[in-house]
DNA sequence: TTGCGTGCAAAGGTTTTGCATGGCA
DNA sequence: TGCCATGCAAAACCTTTGCACGCAA
């Protein structure tokens, strides 16, 4: 067991998150961010607290192919997220934390055709939300 | 419209994937076994030829937070991988081909209760399979 | 004072790109 | 011959790691 200090970067990082705790982000996200607030730290301090908060159940980590950095997204309410599905848009990022409920029997027809047992807390549905819908094309 | 050329180095790429039809793999996978195989070709090629391969559909494309490598899955009969959803086995890798039936109207519900249409293409369920289920932990 | 956290610098890995050459059609 | 594909080298990224210093408790 670790003591956990309080430091001025640590601070930061964590109000970036409360402050971004619907969406995803990357660690460059969060670089940029800081970092055009006047505020300067450095890239290994920003992995290293991710990783903690990763561990302690904070935050997810995913990845995406369209994307070529790591992925994570808060979830203030310690909300055992390992335990439930997500979904995500694929346009703005926005993560949606899902009832496993939703699923009705669906996973019972997954392990009886396809014989796989879904791990609920590691598998996101992939979509468009209604707000990024109604927007223009690009 | 391009022409497509056949060459030494291409052929021997679908020849990997063809073996390898129902895993994924890495750009490093197919590097280090044509090159025990005697051959000799660049990293550069295979990533553009993997880059065409997944623009025509044959190639499904995603990435694990566990692998710090994009991963690759072959579906040799061009079967329209973008149009159904997949699962994969978190252990093995394994990728199943899923008939989007399956979901029932869990893609209704999804859409009422978070306003998300679902992209199946791009959904990948995670589970692990019967096979490694039965096999030791680690 | 203790030891955790940060910044710096360097390294390791993947992936991309420009350019000249080589090879398929 | 004309154009596409390859190989080579270099570069751009992201991410990790070792180490010394600074700072919270």
């Amino acid at each position: 067991m670790k003591a956990e200090y309080k430091t001025k970067p640590r601070n930061a990082i964590i109000e970036y998150l409360k402050k971004h705790a619907d969406t995803r982000f990357t660690a460059r996200d969060i670089l940029n961010a800081i970092n055009s607030d006047g505020e300067e730290l450095d890239r290994s301090t920003i992995y290293r607290n991710l990783e903690r908060l990763c561990k302690d159940g904070q935050l997810v980590k995913y990845k995406e192919s369209d994307i070529n950095a790591t992925c994570y997204q808060y979830s203030e309410e310690h909300c055992s997220c390992h335990e439930h599905m997500h979904a995500r848009c694929e346009k703005c990022g926005k993560v949606f934390h899902l009832d496993n409920k939703i699923l009705g029997d669906t996973a019972k027809k997954i392990q009886s055709e396809y014989g796989l047992d879904i791990d609920y807390g590691k598998t996101v549905i992939v979509g468009i939300c209604n707000l990024c819908k109604g927007k223009k094309k690009a």
